[in-house]
DNA sequence: ATTATTCATTACCGATCTGTCAACAATGGG
DNA sequence: CCCATTGTTGACAGATCGGTAATGAATAAT
């Protein structure tokens, strides 16, 4: 067997993603990237092969450690999951405003590339399916007892355009009392689908 | 007097916006604006000065001729006018996708830069306050008339986000019958809180 | 120890990027 | 007609872009 790697390749990626997350694709320069694993071009290119298929890994990654992660913690949780998860977001966005700026990786890159490379939609349409899929299920739970007035797919739609709204607001600069009331308003209209069971 | 121009510089603007529009700041190069406006590198520079000077322009020309025109007919015509909205968005997706898939300038611009640029976040702030004082003017309407559950600014804060969750979703090549479906959502949201007046 | 294989490093490639400069053309006032 | 001023043109500059080739180092099996 051969010489071995001298570094984490998952190590690297953490590193890429959070460069593409908060500075964009377009934007960042291999150089950027160098300077943020500490590696030299040369071993980046070995171990991804291109520019492209950095971001197509740090997107993935981002699937996999902060969507999935996030959304379990909704998943089946009622409408109280979903607001919480809103609640949340607001929380962020005043404590951790540098971290809200940089909006969603997903979001940002369908914006940056539209539908023009099939790789990014595919990871795209998994984004929509992974968040619909974890307000829905939240929401099932609660229709499943009568507690919802209505469809829990169509709310589930809701929560999931009001979060995409929520992140374009964010990254557009709005003050934090817009953001505020956003969420504020996204809480109360999740909450006014709430009903007593049936009995 | 010297020399007269030889070009008009709103037309040239107009191709300018269209390019920036529909392939985003940092893929268009000087020579994509050279070949959509006809005009040599050196002429669009005496003319506008830099390439962030031209997307400046381009973005007050789109807030003037866009978004001015369209929420016009938005204005103080109640809920109607405002699910109507979200119906011609609609159409458009169906009937013009490739439109539709160039998404709003504002907000693809917002996403690029974030607020690293306060020239933009100048910009994107009143495009916000445009487009929710459209929906605003048109729900005060009927809240005025009593046929209103709630506060006009809430529903009209909710419109907002519904429609750049809208954009998002729509840019990141989602179906079209997802996005009938969401649009379906944000009508049947607005008309639910339409009410028979007191009387 | 030799060797085959992979990794690491440096220097470099051609292409493309935004922006500019110098020469020439056209205009209207004197 | 001449001149000051501005527009137009094409070539070009300097930097940066993504990506690579060549060389030397490290490993483990032989």
């Amino acid at each position: 067997m051969p010489r071995p790697r001298e570094f984490d390749t998952k190590e690297a990626i953490t590193s890429i993603c959070d460069q593409f997350w908060s500075n964009g694709y377009e934007t960042t320069g291999i150089a950027d990237l160098e300077a943020v694993t500490g590696l030299a071009r040369a071993r980046l290119y070995s171990a991804f092969g291109s520019k492209q298929e950095m971001l197509y890994q740090a997107i993935d990654f981002y699937l996999e450690t902060r969507i999935d992660v996030i959304f379990s913690r909704v998943d089946g949780e009622g409408i109280a999951g979903v607001a919480n998860f809103f609640r949340t977001f607001a929380g962020i966005v005043a404590k951790q405003p540098e971290r809200a700026e940089m909006g969603c990786l997903v979001v940002n890159s369908m914006i940056e590339f539209g539908r023009s490379e099939p790789e990014l939609v595919e990871r795209a349409d998994r984004y929509r399916d992974r968040v619909r899929g974890a307000f829905r299920s939240a929401l099932e739970r609660d229709a499943a007892e009568g507690r919802l007035a209505g469809d829990a797919e169509s709310l589930a739609d809701l929560a999931y355009v009001m979060l995409m709204g929520l992140y374009v607001t964010v990254k557009g600069g709005a003050p934090l009392d817009e953001i505020n009331r956003l969420c504020g308003i996204a809480i109360a209209v999740l909450e006014s689908w709430r009903v007593d069971p049936k009995r």
